[in-house]
RNA sequence: GGACGCGUGGCCUAGCAUGGAUAGGGCACCAGCCUUCUAAGCUGGGAAUCCCGGGUUCAAAUCCCGGCGCGUCCGCCA
């Protein structure tokens, strides 16, 4: 049982006690822990609430597990006992077993899988961020996880690409591949809008590489590759793993087999096949295509084979997609109930990041590049590290340290699905609600550690100062954090939940001195700093912040 | 037009699933705090029709109905 759980059970066995059948809720801070609120009661005892909370009170048997049960107006207050508190939380904490959950099934999580035509644009830095923290946490929650990328080199995208490097006049540009080869499909993609007749040769190059032209897959292998590698580079600079990249043009031979074991339920027309709809019970949109008239594969068929594919090696499959990508799961999920019941399939969706002037789009070249904002992060915080005279190699360390914290905390800092407008001054905050606040509390417990010197022991009856209750009340949570980030897929409770731990703290390191406490005390406000630093540890890990003993 | 999501101080954001006690934070702004464990911190201050209108309830930011605004989707693109 989690250590909340543990007490909040114990304060509705005493509502029970007294004849109450409901349960106790999260009470404000200021009224202790967990409150009842006397309302439903009046009317059927017709009293006054204030009074049965009164009288609730005066019955309610005494327990080792509160130190003081009271009634606020017509609430019945329970303030949890700080002793029995800190000793949970130490022990569990310090010992590592508050870090461990029981294990749980294997999840094939996908994310990014941003098409391989350019570089990774802020707009779509949500998936990376919110796709990599989501699966630091799952595991923690005791998940096997596989972390993929779908590669999406099938499709009209890549063969526009592929047609412009072939045919554009090659331009001599220094870079990362990604940065350099987006130019043609730029231009590539600017040029079908005015010539249907460029359109027409994509088409057949894209139809040449999906039947398999030997020639055609070596080039695009080689240069969506070397994309890939650009993408791939960018995500590790950000901390960002990824286990698995499955190409989507290896998948056409399953999709192709796939599309036949529902072929009743296709119907053909012009010779494309699609699916109805109305038959499937899906609203939204007609017909979802499986094959164009040429006979070549859609996306969406594809995607129905990489999940069959996934489902090989998970029956819990996570998808991280933008909302774009609604209706697309919704017909998905139907389809894939149809090929295998047991499958589970859930996705995590997220809104996209625009810019004030408008959505980004690659092809439009209207975007900042993540390559970009990182850059920009890591000048402006060795700028800060410069003017306040650290080394130069620390300047270099940490400032990256920094940028980088600050970016992945700046996305995981928003509900998943609220529209995000870009602004410079966010994305890089090192103040306040930011990674850069959160990394500096850790410096803080480290710092008091490299002094401190603690000997191994605590003592909970020495756990007195409201500071102190406040911080320990604050790590209780921690297994509800994970658990309920985990169950709805939601990284964005466990950063909250970092800052305000973080929060916590640097009050404490207001209010309670460590090093200049003595014997007992000391030796317990020691304890608690280490609990808090292993804690942190855990939970900037799982958000991907970068730690420093020193900033 | 239909479906889904979002709408909270100047700006950003929590709370909404499971209705309850003066709607929490942050940025920016103003005023303070470094001879004391690192001030990327802390304290205080001003600033809010919780999009609008109905309804349910002892009680609504939260639930229901109807609007409005923004975003996304409704492609033989992905």
């Amino acid at each position: 049982m989690y250590i909340v759980e543990i007490f909040r059970a114990e304060a509705n066995r005493l509502l029970r006690e007294v004849g109450i059948e409901g349960e106790v809720t999260e009470a404000k801070e200021e009224f202790g822990d967990f409150a009842y609120p006397c309302f439903p009661l009046a009317e059927e005892m017709k009293m006054n609430p204030v009074e049965i909370a009164r009288k609730m009170v005066e019955k309610m048997p005494e327990s080792k597990f509160f130190s003081e049960i009271k009634n606020t107006g017509p609430y019945i207050n329970f303030v949890i006992s700080p002793e029995r508190l800190a000793k949970l939380v130490l022990e569990y904490t310090l010992s590592g077993k508050i870090f461990q959950f029981e294990k749980k099934e294997k999840i094939v999580l996908e994310h990014t899988s941003a098409n391989p035509t350019g570089p990774l644009h802020v707009g779509r830095a949500r998936n990376p961020v919110i796709g990599d923290a989501m699966a630091r946490i799952l595991r923690r929650y005791g998940h096997d996880v596989v972390v993929h990328y779908f590669v999406n080199d099938a499709g009209m995208q890549v063969a526009t690409l592929l047609w412009g490097i072939k045919n554009l006049p090659y331009e001599k540009i220094e870079g990362k591949c990604d940065h350099v080869l987006v130019k043609y499909y730029q231009k590539a993609s600017k040029l079908v809008e005015e010539d249907e007749n460029i359109g027409k040769k994509i088409r057949n190059l894209m139809k040449s590489y999906e039947m398999g032209d030997e020639e055609i897959r070596k080039f695009a292998r080689e240069k969506v590759g070397c994309i890939l590698k650009g993408i791939k580079e960018s995500l590790e600079k950000i901390d960002v793993h990824i286990d698995k990249f499955v190409w989507e043009s290896d998948l056409v031979p399953l999709a192709r087999e796939i599309a036949g074991r529902f072929r009743d339920m296709v119907d053909e027309e012009d010779g494309a096949y699609y699916i109805d709809l109305k038959k499937l019970g899906v609203e939204g949109k007609d017909r979802i295509y499986l094959y164009r008239r040429d006979g070549t594969t859609l996306y969406f068929l594809r995607d129905v084979a990489y999940h069959i594919k996934k489902s090989e090696e998970a029956q819990y499959l996570i998808d991280v997609l933008g909302e774009d990508h609604k209706l697309h799961f919704r017909i998905l999920q139907n389809i894939l109930k149809i090929l295998n019941e047991h499958l589970r399939v859930r996705a995590l969706f997220y809104s996209f990041v625009r810019l004030p002037e408008g959505k980004m789009s690659t092809r439009h070249g209207r975007v900042v590049y993540l390559d970009d904002l990182l850059e920009e992060g890591i000048n402006k915080a060795q700028e800060i590290l410069k003017n306040r005279g650290y080394p130069e190699n620390e300047v270099k360390e940490i400032g990256k340290s920094v940028a980088i914290s600050a970016i992945r905390y700046s996305i995981l800092n928003i509900q998943e699905e609220k529209p995000v407008v870009f602004q410079w001054q966010n994305a890089l905050n090192f103040e306040g609600e930011s990674g850069p606040f959160i990394m500096y509390s850790y410096t803080r417990a480290s710092s008091i550690l490299r002094k401190g010197n603690w000997n191994g022991e605590y003592y909970p009856e020495f756990v007195k100062h409201p500071q102190e209750i406040k911080l320990i009340k604050m790590m209780a949570r921690y297994q509800d954090v994970i658990q309920e980030a985990s169950k709805n897929l939601s990284p964005y409770i466990v950063a909250r939940y970092t800052y305000n731990m973080a929060n916590q703290f640097n009050q404490f390191y207001r209010d309670c001195p460590v090093i200049k406490s003595e014997g007992r005390l000391r030796e317990t406000r020691l304890a608690i700093v280490v609990a808090f630093k292993k804690m942190m540890d855990d939970l900037m890990d799982l958000l991907g912040l970068k730690k420093s003993e020193k900033m």
